[in-house]
DNA sequence: CAGATTGTTATACATCTGCATAATCTCCGG
DNA sequence: CCGGAGATTATGCAGATGTATAACAATCTG
């Protein structure tokens, strides 16, 4: 009665990869670094501990390429807020600032997952590199949005600095609502983003914001 | 020629307890909860492994007695931050966001220690609590600071918005500080932070800096 | 259908982790 | 100066962790 050799089928090389990956972005996300053991993570994905060393070398080498996947995957998430928005440069960067705001962006387990991958990022020069390479390009995407608004008179450096300035209250908002997900009515962190940001750049925001379905709803009443 | 026995010193309790603490601390925020093994905290500390079970009862309970010092020691900080300014509002104002935009705020210990709890805090609901708190506690005195501003008309709810909107600036603004520190000039958060709760408050704080060393340097000059 | 390939599992191992307990040494009170 | 108390260290242990290697079987090729 011994417990026969369990039984398997052949998968592609992209499939055990993807799967690795992501379950060790779920376990890191949820439980920190420590509970994603090789384990825990072949476990998840279906398989045994082996094939990790068979498809990445080492575990180390699996958990570079589940962070290079996260930040991959974060650098789109921009560019799809902007897919079905028309020309106008104000609903432009309002639908970027409003997508940036709400699941699955601001997330308890996007949060987890970015926490769990900081102190590997600031001891691996590569990940450093990586992860600042990401950050500026997400930034620059913004720099863009605010540049293509029609107002007169604004030199480089201050678009530098707005841009930094946007940047940080969408990184703030995102942290609050994610870590304090009751803390916030629903549509609010849209509505503050939208209008902090207005304020910084001098230009009214919420005007073109007829697709933002968080700005119609009644506060204090959450819709079905 | 065996190693002889290890001489030691007794030493309170509350200097054994707060060693270990700090040491704690210093090992999570460097290199993630993986790195605070009780071998490494003892050592960190000067004394061996078995103190830290005689002075907590477990690894677990010496965790969350480094979390409580560390939330306690934040809400500190702004205090501190007021202590030697005047009594004008814009003053005081501005002189609680500089010091949330400088070192030690400002630092990667200080996200790397953050980060480093944030599972743990998640899943311990005594610790979430203890956040909750802290995190209310941090917000509404920025609340406070900002109604004490002579503006006219501004009702409660708008007053919570603003303290949401200048409180995610700061929250932002530090992350991107602390984790890549090179990425801005000396100075440069604690303007951009001025300016832009400036304009979310639409109150001009930079005119009661003069005690904020940051906006008196040249920009692309560090200070000596 | 037979044999080769290699994806996949199973097992073993050295190291590390937190914890328990016993052995000592430091320091205080007499 | 001495004895006791308890703070501190030393040692041991069961379980977990990453890795290495061998055994197996699913699929491909002829």
């Amino acid at each position: 009665m011994q417990p026969e050799r369990r039984s398997f089928i052949r998968d592609t090389e992209e499939n055990r990869r993807e799967a690795l990956i992501a379950a060790t972005q779920a376990l890191v996300a949820e439980g920190g670094p420590q509970a994603a053991t090789v384990r825990a993570i072949a476990a998840r994905a279906g398989v045994t501990p082996g094939l990790i060393r068979h498809y990445f070398g080492s575990k180390d080498e699996l958990t570079r390429a589940a962070y290079t996947a996260l930040v991959d995957g974060m650098t789109d998430k921009g560019a799809d807020a902007l897919a079905g928005v028309g020309a106008d440069p104000g609903e432009r960067l309002a639908a970027f600032v409003a997508a940036s705001l709400r699941p699955p962006v601001v997330d308890a387990r996007a949060v987890g997952l970015w926490a769990g991958y900081l102190h590997q990022v600031q001891q691996d020069a590569a990940l450093l590199a990586q992860h600042e390479r990401s950050y500026l390009r997400y930034r620059d995407q913004l720099q863009a949005l605010i540049a293509d608004l029609d107002r007169p008179d604004v030199t480089t450096a201050q678009l530098r600095q707005e841009a930094i300035a946007c940047n940080a209250v969408l990184d703030g908002l995102w942290l609050e609502g994610s870590v304090l997900p009751r803390g916030f009515e629903p549509g609010e962190l849209v509505r503050i983003g939208l209008r902090s940001i207005s304020a910084i750049l001098g230009a009214d925001l919420t005007r073109h914001t007829t697709f933002i379905p968080e700005l119609h709803t009644t506060p204090g009443k959450a819709q079905a």
